[in-house]
DNA sequence: GTCTATACTCGGATAGAC
DNA sequence: GTCTATCCGAGTATAGAC
């Protein structure tokens, strides 16, 4: 029993710190936020983060592991949905809530960059993003089946786009304004724009 | 006479050790960089690189201060142009363009992360992207008039957004594949979409 | 488990000879 | 202008006491 209360007060823990390493690593970057500094934030010294992270690398990925759970309640909250290009809607909408939060933007790109030569790391948030890709592309091939998207478009791949969208909203973030209006309206027009109608055929 | 001459030789080692900056920047990211390896890739000493600029970071501007100029020249080019619309979708295209290299992804990830705390790179890239945005702008405002973009869309809202879009084909970018077709559809539909077509009054 | 203290490495920047 | 040599600060990670 005693070994199962430790367990609990580690993960504790190492999601204390993982929360100050959040914060931080979105407001300053990785390579300029020390360890040093992580540990003052949580109120330990440098070197119990390192009882609890094996380096400063597994401190970033212990950040996006949380996020999984959240995508895939996402996922099957939307799943079932009735309408489609509506829940398609709210998915993005919801996948680009934190865009508004100002940081947000700062770890996507802080992401980004690190996941270039992080293999652990891709895993991590490749995980993620597979469950939300997946998840979007159902929903598109129902949307297809019901007439309301294109079928031209390959589910796969315009689930990709509709990401690469969401992480726009992201870049175009600021203070005081929701890039809402134009994702709805961007996913929208993509979506549904049958060939038809967006050739001009006057003459 | 000989001044002239110095200083076209200055401007060409700038040019030459701003370009293997770029490249190594882009490729490892701007901490992981160190001065001396691009001193390495130039063949001259570290010492040296410091003759030509102030700092590291100058050196980091240096690479986007290259950029204005091309962005000027790529306004003026379809400023007259007489499908708006048209010449929107290929200025997009234009500047998508080098997103299938690789390590413009990465370069312009870099870029996000340090115009956060450098305000002179701010004002390097500012430059240049208001001058995209405003052209776009411009555009805009002739492709409403003519009919073919929604009247309700404000110009400048939209050239920014425009801009986010085409940061999304960077971080969608992979080797192999081109992410132009989803960029003009994207674009297309987003401006041409009319309230009137967009919503299904099906009944 | 958490600390203090520190070993070790590396990178930016400068001094001063040539 | 370009070099060699070097200073200095910072940061990761570890050793070992408690």
């Amino acid at each position: 029993m005693a070994r199962r209360a430790d367990q609990e007060r580690i993960a504790q823990k190492r999601e204390q710190i993982a929360a100050q390493a959040g914060r931080l690593f979105a407001a300053q970057g990785y390579e300029r936020t020390s360890v040093a500094e992580i540990a003052t934030a949580v109120g330990i010294s440098p070197a119990s983060v390192f009882y609890y992270f094996n380096d400063k690398a597994a401190l970033f990925r212990a950040v996006f592991e949380r996020d999984l759970p959240a995508a895939e309640a996402l996922i099957a909250r939307h799943a079932d949905a009735k309408e489609p290009v509506s829940a398609i809607l709210d998915v993005l909408g919801e996948l680009a809530k934190d865009a508004i939060d100002p940081g947000a933007s700062g770890m996507l790109v802080e992401l980004l960059r690190r996941a270039e030569h992080d293999p652990d790391l891709i895993a991590v948030v490749g995980r993620t993003s597979e469950v939300v890709r997946d998840g979007l592309a159902v929903l598109i091939v129902r949307g297809i089946d019901d007439g309301d998207i294109d079928p031209a478009l390959d589910p796969i791949q315009t689930a990709t786009w509709l990401q690469a969208i969401v992480d726009a909203t992201y870049l175009n973030a600021r203070p005081g304004y929701s890039p809402l209006p134009e994702l709805r309206r961007t996913a929208m027009g993509y979506l549904t724009t049958f060939p038809s109608q967006g050739v001009d055929h006057r003459d």
